[in-house]
DNA sequence: AGGCGCTATGTTAGCGTCAACACGAATCGG
DNA sequence: CCGATTCGTGTTGACGCTAACATAGCGCCT
């Protein structure tokens, strides 16, 4: 703030009207007169008025703020849901503040920065969830909602419909005739990895396919470029990664063992991150709509605030794009 | 909030002292009584007290928080940049508002908004930097500072010394015996993508080569991708492309082609994103200090605002990271 | 005509914090 | 041993805003 700010007071007496009408016309009250509104917003404009949040908030106990807790942003998947969670908070008139956790750091301490704050509510992000604790949420009196954790009646949740996604993967590779397909998965306690899991077990077994060992990855390229080998030698003729990340690194390593992609193996990831078309070959993936996801978590967020609104529940579907990255299941050489 | 919140006065009865002592124990003024103080600090602990920041703020004009204003999050370097920031800025007790500008709205909307909000500075992220105007500046009344921009004296200005990382690039495929390289450049407008284009030309310069036409891309791997049949047309045997995704997306051009990188066409890339490592082949990337920019970026900033230091510039170095997608020039076939 | 209800506006008070000042007690220099 | 300084603490008021209540003017019903 460069000079003297301009407060409700320098407007209400350039309009000739008291500080309370000048509020109720920043507020949208309906009972003013049209021409004082009128002569009001002529007075903002003149002045450049800008209400003081601090001041509303210190007032009426609300900051329209919402706080955003994430482990990291290396993941593409997470800097998109910020994208569209930030794009969600403003077009509902809300702020949105970040607050990121170190690999360390425990999700009671963000929720402590945030309540510090005063944040009216916040948006949690999938890994951040698994370490949240009951405890955790009651003790920073904060109105919640989490992306991607299990249901929790304590919060609204919305999740991409991961399982759905992951079957409808496995479908396609099972369709293609391979005889089974191997699991690239994320880590344990990850609720998505689980999930995606889940789905790619839930369409073996209707399918009656053999369910192999499957390998664990951390979601980063270089742990798909570090399963390559073990997945090979397991005869993999069919891989469902799940996610982009790791499905680039596998292409790599898939590649550096000689082996032809989708002509000898198959590969399939999840996200479909902006890159994956460009992966070589263009990857077949699991597409995952981030902005519905956030967009939704928003609404959730802000109509649990504003309407008091119970905890809600939702799901985001997911849709396959096949590009060139998985084929027919090879003859034996 | 569930309950009513805590507040100084609470504490303050607690502890049998006045809200006054109370508050200076808080902001660690050294006039208070080790003994009070640590009456104090046991009455906050018991009751849980956290200082109520918007009533802070309004007393003090202060609010602890700063802005970043940027145009995407899909890039892969603005998310990088996002977290840095955000990481920087707790560690200086500062929260942080994010305001993403979709591809229309203007820069001045993002600061009116800021403004409002009382943010106490703000950092604005390079492509948002370009639809910057004096004006806009002005009006808001912000302290800025700005990363990826040119020098200007009116505010803080943090940048990656993109030309001599490309020039560090392009001496690299010199020296492998290229008798020139080629530029996959960024987008116009973008000071990146211009100093990047800078550095390109300096090193051919200075190595009398011979500067080919350049091709011109959007950052994406779609992009990149399209570029490869024009650049392969044009004979390059080498190309510096001005960030890893347009790399990616060559990569796949390239391949499509029927032609080898390393072996007939080497590539570099500009950023050295987590993916660059596991591309087809491990790409050759000029390593941009994401955290370093992010960190000087608030440190020039909250220098500013706490003690009024001048607007600075500063740069911060890169380093070329060599992998297998460069190699010797081939003899002509 | 009296009174009722409605509308448009004003008045008052206080949200939690901290700057400025006030004040008594301890300390110090001469 | 007294005035001046320092130290630790308390009192007061205001930051900008809005909830709650108060008031004045109007039309309309009985």
């Amino acid at each position: 703030m460069v000079d003297r700010r301009v407060s409700m007071a320098d407007v209400a007496e350039r309009a000739g009207v008291s500080g309370q009408t000048v509020s109720r016309v920043v507020n949208g009250s309906p009972r003013v007169d049209p021409d004082t509104r009128a002569r009001v917003e002529a007075a903002m404009a003149a002045l450049g008025y800008r209400p003081h949040r601090a001041a509303r908030a210190l007032r009426t106990g609300r900051t329209q703020t919402l706080g955003l807790v994430v482990s990291t942003l290396a993941s593409v998947g997470n800097s998109r849901m910020l994208q569209a969670v930030a794009d969600a908070a403003a077009s509902r008139g809300y702020a949105l503040t970040v607050v990121t956790l170190g690999p360390d750091a425990s999700v009671a301490d963000a929720f402590e920065r945030l309540a510090e704050q005063g944040v009216d509510g916040a948006i949690v992000l999938n890994e951040a969830t698994e370490r949240l604790r009951g405890a955790d949420v009651r003790a920073a009196g904060l109105r919640l909602v989490v992306v991607d954790s299990p249901r929790d009646d304590r919060f609204g949740v919305v999740v991409t419909d991961h399982a759905a996604g992951a079957e409808s993967a496995v479908r396609h590779l099972l369709d293609m005739g391979h005889p089974t397909v191997h699991h690239l998965a994320g880590p344990a306690g990850s609720f998505a990895a689980a999930e995606r899991e889940r789905g790619w077990r839930a369409a073996l077994d209707a399918a009656g396919a053999r369910v192999p060992d499957l390998v664990r990855g951390d979601w980063t390229s270089a742990s798909g470029w570090g399963a390559a080998s073990t997945l090979l030698t397991a005869g993999a003729t069919a891989v469902f990664a799940a996610n982009d990340q790791m499905a680039l690194g596998l292409l790599r390593g898939i590649a550096e063992a000689g082996r032809d992609v989708p002509g000898e193996v198959s590969v399939v990831g999840f996200d479909d991150v902006a890159d994956a078309a460009d992966y070589r070959p263009p990857l077949t993936t699991v597409h995952q709509d981030f902005d519905a996801l956030g967009a939704r978590a928003v609404a959730a967020l802000v109509d649990g605030i504003e309407a008091g609104a119970p905890a809600a529940f939702e799901t985001v579907p997911t849709r396959l794009v096949v590009r060139a990255s998985t084929g027919p299941s090879a003859p034996a050489r």
